[in-house]
DNA sequence: TCCCGTGTAGAAAGCGCTTGCTATCTGATG
DNA sequence: CATCAGATAGCAAGCGCTTTCTACACGGGA
């Protein structure tokens, strides 16, 4: 029925095991020969039988990617620049490898067994992306996980997303701390001192560098820091809106929404607006990551631009070992503060 | 150093046989067995070889999802709808399933080529988003591909995608004729007579479709149809940017523009304001697809809501063989017209 | 002329798992 | 008490490919 190496073999009269050469390409096989498999190939239709190399050889094409929601810009660039460096088709030379993008919805556990499923592949390699939960039998199971996959040879790299101690996994990390720091320090400068703060979900990395930088800013211009005036939420552009709906409730007299990110931003906006408050005469909005949409906002985001995709290449070069890994094994990615429409001189 | 089924079988004093079918879970083991089995298996830390038993058994847990561009929601959208239903870590019982995104960019030959490596890992499915191009030699090249995937025990499904004739393909298909009619017909029932059209890359199929709605709304109503008020361009806002300058410049009495699609219309938002031009008050602006960001935008976006994470749930259940696929493999998906805030009746 | 390095090709031993078939043991049946 | 169906477990033959080791040819140097 399935044409197999056999076949190819037969019909070019060679061994099997040359075809294989012919087919991997790392063992000298005289041209003549070569063309005569290769026309077999073709004739036959014939298509490798991937589990089986995969197999003998021990070692599989497929790259895993690891994000938390797939259907959201920021995860979304950073896996397409990914893909687009571990050479699949239309990659640069090489094999061709096959991206596996895998969504762990934010879940530890389907983190985990999405990275056994990727062990149980043989995957080459593995690329983490977003923050992670900060939960310790969770990070420690993460950490044996990664370091199971090291040993088994896969290259494990981390993207946007803090570095993995006792680990050899490389980590590309986000300044979400020194962003948000300058994001908040630029809406001090503009003389807000009655700031609302949206921050995402308890217990991640990202969410709590970015309140980090956010208080670092607030501490070092002597504002005084209320914890009403934090709320938590998810990433999504519903929270913001419910969340600003909260904040204007708990302090009427805010004068700037700082947002986690660029969604929770916009929901922030439409939430303000519903409330008869003009963006930014009456209140700033600040979000997070500039995303493609937030400068077509009215007025368009300030936030903090994060070269995701740049990370990604990059993340994706040193997971196939086309670029060095950073000294150290660790870098850090700096974000751009992008000062735009939403923010300005607050009221009174 | 690597653990195998032998090793747990004999940590578990049974045969490797008897291991595999507790793993497997098809053949009846003793309880006390079954137990023993996966203690040793959890004592040892043990992972299954994936292509090795994919090979043993001639199919793998992997399914494709073939996506023209992950960045931009309305894939990611799908493919998180059909990733959550194919089961992946998380979903329903059954084997654990791996979602292999594939970026295609909207390459013809990268979608082949994806299909391709598809067909070598042995897929145990594969669901193709987005529309096709419309080119005979690459259509019938991929009908072919699909018929062998689906020879080889591929299960293949097409979402938001035309029919491959000749193909065993199940197909679930956006109307977007329809939609499309339906949203100029809108405006046109508003008052316009001038509307220009920002339409997708040629050759593809959502392209022709939604211009031929649009032009079929315009026929109906009477309208002449001046080709100078069709853009081509890409589906992005930078695009929709491009080609509202070039119809303003053909044309400035134009009184409403409608996008291919919402990202475009973004952008034709935004060049409308730098021109100084009111919206909806000199010109109206319609998108499609009704992305999370369309109603955030300032006026929100009067669109064609399509059901993506619908049609990408089914499509995935379909794939799955947990439902039934449509009568005669062929569904069509309708859109439903959103009116907002971004069509108002015309000036003058 | 003989020997050996070089360039190619083949033989065959697995890689780790699945599964059809067979073997064994149990309690129930006649 | 012999027989047998039913429930479990093991044997062993692959699945299709890679790769080590070996074999063979050929041409040049001694």
């Amino acid at each position: 029925m399935t044409v197999t190496l056999a076949d190819v073999a037969a019909r070019a009269q060679v061994s099997p095991a040359t075809v294989s050469r012919v087919l991997n390409g790392n063992y000298p096989v005289a041209a003549s020969t070569r063309e005569r498999v290769l026309r077999a190939v073709d004739e036959l239709d014939y298509v490798l039988n991937g589990p089986a190399s995969a197999l003998a050889a021990a070692t599989s094409d497929l790259v895993g990617i690891l994000v938390n929601d797939i259907a959201d810009p920021f995860f979304g660039i950073m896996a397409s620049a990914i893909q687009a460096e571990i050479g699949g088709p239309g990659g640069r030379a090489g094999g061709e490898r096959l991206a596996v993008v895998c969504n762990t919805g934010g879940s530890p556990e389907r983190e985990l067994t999405y990275l056994t499923l990727l062990q149980r592949q043989r995957a080459a390699a593995v690329v983490l992306t977003g923050g992670a939960v900060e939960d310790a039998p969770h990070a420690a199971a993460v950490a044996a996980k990664l370091r199971k996959l090291a040993d088994a040879g896969t290259r494990v790299v981390l993207c946007g997303r803090p570095p993995a101690p006792d680990t050899e996994a490389v980590a590309l990390t986000f300044d979400n701390r020194g962003g948000a720091r300058a994001l908040t320090g630029h809406l001090i400068g503009l003389g807000h001192r009655r700031l609302g703060y949206i921050a995402g979900p308890e217990e991640r990395t990202t969410t709590r560098h970015r309140l980090e930088g956010h208080r670092a800013a607030l501490a070092a211009a002597g504002v005084e820091e209320d914890p009403r005036r934090t709320v938590h939420g998810r990433y999504d552009r519903r929270s913001g809106h419910e969340a600003t709906l909260e904040l204007l409730r708990r302090d009427p007299s805010l004068t700037a929404i700082v947002a986690a990110n660029d969604s929770v931003a916009l929901g922030a906006c439409a939430a303000l607006r519903e409330s008869g408050l003009r963006i930014p005469e009456d209140v700033s909005v600040a979000g997070f990551d500039d995303l493609p949409f937030s400068i077509d906002a009215v007025p368009s985001l300030t936030t903090v631009r994060l070269p995701l995709a740049e990370a990604g290449a990059r993340a994706g070069r040193i997971a196939m070992g086309r670029e060095e890994p950073p000294p150290g094994g660790i870098a850090s990615v700096r974000g751009e503060l992008m000062v735009r429409g939403s923010s300005g001189v607050p009221r009174e």
